[in-house]
DNA sequence: TTTGGTGCAAAGCGTTTGCACCCGC
DNA sequence: GCGGGTGCAAACGCTTTGCACCAAA
């Protein structure tokens, strides 16, 4: 993803590129595959464009999310991660439960259970495949504590 | 998973039966393989134990899904869901998005990761998997409106 | 000039916590 | 009686919202 295809992305969905969603943007290609919360965007942004707002990061990361630019990550009992999106492949992640930093798995679970079963009793809409775990670095820091 | 595997279980963790362990659990059973919200278990439960408190429901669930009674799912901008567990058996589930019922799905991605794919940069820990879609009821209800 | 975007402050929601009292074992 | 469990109220953290002003196109 590179900041002429967003330009196009947010051209033909009526959206401005503001300098604020441009700042935005940029933390996310600075740290490329890297998995960021809403509060890791806010204080990078908010040192190039210190009136950034929480209100400015979350209503883009959603509207970044809606067309497809970012990927949304939901965890469990800490703050959504977001990450840049490879344009046009449809992927999954490994992501380090410490760090943050994850890794791009050339894998969905659909192209084989799609083969494997059908089901019938319902219309598949979404799904959800995470892999979770430790990188190698934050696996040496453990076993040094 | 019955009463009778469920009070084993707390006895070796050390834990007590209290009538509101009891109800909360209860409530899980007669709504099999649904997926309820800790909102839908304190409305549940009250019903026969009126002093119910959302604390107790949250510090039961999140003592439940220690010792694996239960498996919680956490979702996307909503609250999270929880259900029972079927005894020894990992699997995973199509939940519908609409009513919460959910289908076991006898299908693990990580079956064939693992023989697909090994990754040596990174410790896996968890996954998580789960579809998500419409359950022919909803989907018929869907249509009509 | 139009329409979407921002900053602020305040509220929202689901969830957690401190504390005094309670009750299963 | 001991130690875990409960109920209450208050706080928590993340996220969303209403509103007046601002700025990209």
């Amino acid at each position: 993803m590179n900041m002429i295809r967003v330009e196009e992305i947010l051209k033909k969905a009526g959206l401005k590129l503001t300098t604020q969603r441009r700042a935005i943007i940029e933390v996310f290609m600075d740290y490329n595959d890297h998995v960021l919360t809403a509060e890791q965007i806010y204080e990078k942004t908010k040192e190039k464009h210190p009136t950034m707002n929480f209100s400015t990061v979350y209503r883009n990361l959603e509207i970044l999310e809606r067309i497809n630019i970012i990927h949304k990550i939901t965890m469990q009992n800490q703050a959504s991660k977001y990450q840049l999106l490879h344009y046009g492949k449809h992927h999954h992640h490994f992501i380090c439960k410490d760090c943050g930093k994850s890794e791009i798995i050339d894998f969905c679970p659909l192209r084989t259970l799609n083969t494997e079963l059908v089901n019938k009793n319902f219309v598949l809409t979404d799904h959800c495949f995470e892999l979770y775990g430790y990188c190698n670095d934050c696996m040496a820091n453990k076993s040094e504590a």
